[in-house]
DNA sequence: CTTGATTTATTGTGCATTGTGCAATATATA
DNA sequence: TATATATTGCACAATGCACAATAAATCAAG
């Protein structure tokens, strides 16, 4: 198991970050196009999600079904600490590598 | 071919682009274990920077030969204007999703 | 009411792309 | 021939990706 993030990892850890309460594989999807641009399949979102899970970086929890059609019971997924201290150190290594360097502007 | 980089093949691209006219293999290699504390062999380097290549997002000119001992021929390479723009595209992506998100300090 | 259609959601799976290092090779000076 | 710097050639592991299948809910005939 690598110590280092894939970069759709971090968006998807992003993602998460950013949906707090309400990430679940649909919330991931439509967040991810909105603000990266990033159309991916459930099926690129879900095996990331099993991945992060099974490193320890998110855990899970089934939620209640919804009483409305297709309302079938969601699965939230949420950062651990350690997802978002691995997330906080990706994204810190990429801003030292950018730091100071023209023609890049973050 | 996909549209977007990896998370390594982004760390050599902003290593070129801080290099600027010293980058090749050694200074690539060096750049990355000094500000993003990463350790790669020089495998790991050449493979991405020949992949990087075939994309166009990089090219790359043999130097000449230095009068010192194991003086070989060094390999500058160097961003294209394709590369410089996917490189600033995705950086852009995670810079949009991490827009707001308390707890990432960016 | 009960059975099939429809909707939202997740899983299974296989393959393509990227990440990685070891060993080999190339090319220079000593 | 020895030694030092630099690059290449693999082989394999990890990540990225989408299609098809499955699950679990409501809706709507008949």
């Amino acid at each position: 198991m690598p110590d280092y993030l894939g970069e759709f990892e971090q968006l998807v850890l992003l993602a998460l970050a950013r949906l707090g309460d309400d990430a679940y594989g649909v919330t991931v999807r439509d967040t991810l196009a909105a603000r990266a641009g990033r159309r991916a399949s459930f099926g690129a979102i879900y095996s990331t999600l099993r991945r992060l899970e099974a490193k320890g970086l998110v855990r899970s929890k089934l939620g209640d079904p919804e009483a409305v059609r297709g309302g079938r019971a969601k699965k939230y997924v949420m950062l651990t600490t350690r997802g978002r201290a691995a997330l906080r150190e990706a994204q810190a290594a990429f801003a030292r590598m950018a730091e100071g360097v023209p023609g890049l502007l973050r």
